[in-house]
RNA sequence: CGCGGGAUGGAGCAGUUGGUAGCUCGUCGGGCUCAUAACCCGAAGGCCGGAGGUUCGAGUCCUUCUCCCGCAA
């Protein structure tokens, strides 16, 4: 099929290159412009543009989705249907509208749960057993179109979002190929999502990051794999951020307050929890890269009674 | 030039007012032990990120590069 792709992060160039591979004609690429990115404020190229330049294919960076301008843009193109993979913009109707297939959507998460902007992040944050990709009829609202196809993937406890990421971005890819045959051949059978069971995913904010050491251990274990490998959990220590990036849970009681190390062990940091302890094996201190937890003891000098997550004078 | 931290033996750190480079681990060898990730003894391993400069002498002061990282966007 002649396709329009829509797309910004990392996520989306999984489903570009399936496309790709698949044989598709994909006559230009949308992404988001150029922004100022990282230390320095450099301006940095969306990953789908990067991958959309290897590939010579048109990149075209409209400010808006709105204008006039962009519409006889795609237009132009003659798509017979427009993928949207985490593009980051809501589509006017219009747009919508213009292919014959119209837009179809990839969302990281088993539609209606977690819809929104961080659909993988809040599953595995929420300690989810399960999560997956649905494709989807694009329309107006918000990831609420009739769903084309889904498939699911476990998330284990050794995952994390970074993990996920990659499977589902794989996923995505592969169901996203499969669905344009399906509507080609006409052997999708569009479904209505249903209302009652829809969630949504807020995008990670800067309170989701903050350790709460009175939580259970699992609780955190969970918000540690959620936001790894970014933006990272933190907990502070010597009023520094100290964010933590592997850990495990044990279910041993100190009766210590939470938040306080218990114990050191061969390659772990043991921190009372509300409920249970979680074992820290690797964290970072600010301005440090990523090190095995013993490491940081052995430098640092952290003993049991240390606590953590406390403001000092 | 957005703000800030840092570059010292394999890892993580310390190094005072410039004057013989230390610590906690790890590694290797030996010992103890039924055994050990525990303990004891010993050893190896650093041109202190690069380049200039000040000085009798610089990891320690000045200048300038390169790289790494946290925050903010």
């Amino acid at each position: 099929m002649r396709i329009v792709f829509m797309g910004t992060p990392d996520f989306a160039v999984q489903s570009l290159n399936a496309l790709v591979e698949a044989g598709h004609d994909v006559a230009a690429v949308i992404t988001q412009p150029d922004r100022p990115k990282g230390r320095g404020n450099k301006l940095a190229f969306p990953e789908v543009k990067i991958r959309a330049l290897e590939l010579n294919l048109p990149v075209h960076q409209p400010a808006s989705v709105k204008d006039e301008a962009f519409l006889e843009l795609l237009q132009g193109y003659q798509p017979d249907v427009i993928v949207v993979v985490a593009y980051g913009r809501i589509l006017p109707q219009a747009v919508l509208e213009l292919p014959e297939y119209g837009c179809i959507n990839v969302h990281g998460s088993l539609l209606p749960a977690y819809r929104g902007a961080a659909p993988i992040q809040r599953a595995v944050l929420d300690g989810c057993k399960e999560s997956g990709v649905t494709i989807m009829q694009m329309d107006t609202g918000m990831d609420t179109g009739d769903m084309l196809l889904q498939g699911s993937l476990p998330i284990t406890d050794e995952d994390n979002t970074g993990t996920m990421f990659d499977k589902l971005a794989v996923l995505g890819g592969r169901l996203l190929v499969e669905t344009l045959e399906g509507l080609q051949q006409g052997t999708i059978q569009p479904q209505k999502q249903n209302e009652a069971e829809a969630t949504h995913a807020a995008r990670i904010l800067k309170e989701d990051e903050v350790i709460d050491w009175n939580r259970p251990a699992q609780t955190i274990f969970c918000q540690i794999r959620g936001l790894a490998p970014a933006p990272g959990a933190y907990t502070l220590w010597n009023d520094q951020r100290l964010k933590i990036w592997k850990s495990r849970v044990n279910s041993k009681e100190t009766g210590k307050a939470p938040g306080t190390v218990v114990e050191i062990g061969k390659d772990y940091l043991m921190v009372q929890t509300g409920e249970g302890c979680l074992e820290i094996l690797e964290l970072q201190p600010a301005g440090k890269k990523a090190m095995p937890a013993k490491a940081f003891c052995n430098g640092t000098g952290v003993e049991t009674g240390v606590q953590f997550g406390e403001i000092h004078g």
